[in-house]
DNA sequence: TGCCTGCCATGACAGCTGTCATGTCGGTTA
DNA sequence: TAACCGACATGACAGCTGTCATGGCAGGCA
């Protein structure tokens, strides 16, 4: 039996695939979780071999919780687990060590059959979404750049950023203009809309 | 039997609910759909006792789909299923003569349970969403106000608006003003993204 | 009819925003 | 070592943005 342990916001999606995936005669779901906090100390009492994450979670996000899961568990799989198919999520996924990354809009099969793969010790990536990260490649900001796209990412004004990150208003200005142009975009707005899209933030 | 079909755009969600249904004695699920555009044509052919709807979908969103749907199959009782618990789309859900309306953060037990409320001709509603509903009132804008907005969603500048609403800046710009007035923001890109937070775009 | 209210439209003006030229600093290369 | 490069920081300036005062227009009401 593929011990399977899921971690996702909502309720009822997680509780669907948890039904979904307990009726394939080689797995069983162990545990399920809502938050990202929740996820490695959950995960270091059932031992999980497969851990689905998505990656928009309250607190952790599913990202930051693979990297720490596969520190804390070196024999556990990780699959991430998104509804958006940006190319920055599968560069971070692959860098925090794991194993598969889905997409929501996969059919159910595709997800059954990943966990199976991971578990056997295959990497499992969707095709079109990897050349699309290829494509895309990877976030062209500096440090500097994506911080201050962050802080302006609830609509703050340059003051208000230039407050919180002890920098001139010109310093940010500055900052933003870099980001507009790298993105393409014509305003602040449209460059942090861009940046989130592609995952960047 | 209670017939029932599901229209979500992620086939990975829609697949997952499907199985999770089916499992009940007294439910099939008759048809999926992921699109807004497909609900009606295939609700005509299958003609469902219930109908789950997505907000979120490609095409004709699920609000729009609600309409047409109890337009065309009177009998055909609608629940509309959100990622978002945004009051103003449960204001837009009932309006559309919606009959349930169920959040994906909710127990899946609790959307087996809506289905079969709603099949007996009782209204589903979330008791804390409709409290934040009642409390958050409705759209405060006018229609201009409305898609002088909506115009602006993607970043666009104020001539941008200007030109595709033929306006001028000028006035373009009072919008704007009014709506960030209403809205408590202090730059157009804050009252957007308040403005669609609580679903009155 | 005359008055009032709310929505829409416009232009002037002060202030904020994006661009640019300039300078510093640490790391890399000839 | 000197030259070079990229990232970071700053202030000046032109242009865009939000606010305000003003006016037209349709609907409700005494």
């Amino acid at each position: 039996m593929i011990k399977v342990m899921l971690a996702d916001d909502q309720a009822l999606v997680r509780g669907a695939l948890a039904t979904m995936l307990g009726l394939e005669s080689d797995m069983e779901v162990v545990a399920q979780v809502g938050t990202g906090d929740d996820v490695v100390p959950t995960a270091t009492q059932v031992k999980p071999d497969v851990a689905l994450l998505d990656v928009q979670m309250p607190g952790k996000d599913g990202l930051t919780a693979a990297a720490e899961l596969r520190a804390a568990l070196p024999g556990c799989r990780v699959i991430i687990l998104t509804t958006f198919g940006r190319p920055g999520y599968l560069t971070r996924a692959m860098s925090a060590g794991a194993a598969g990354f889905v997409v929501k809009d996969s059919p159910p099969e595709q997800l059954v059959d990943a966990v199976r793969r991971v578990h056997a010790g295959l990497k499992v990536v969707d095709p079109a979404l990897a050349a699309e990260s290829l494509s895309s490649g990877s976030s062209p900001f500096t440090d500097r750049e994506r911080e201050v796209l962050l802080a302006a990412k609830d609509g703050g004004t340059v003051a208000d950023v230039a407050k919180v990150l002890f920098l001139s208003e010109g310093t940010v200005r500055n900052h933003f203009s870099a980001a507009i142009g790298k993105t393409g975009a014509r305003t602040r707005a449209e460059a942090v809309r861009i940046a989130e899209e592609r995952g960047w933030l």
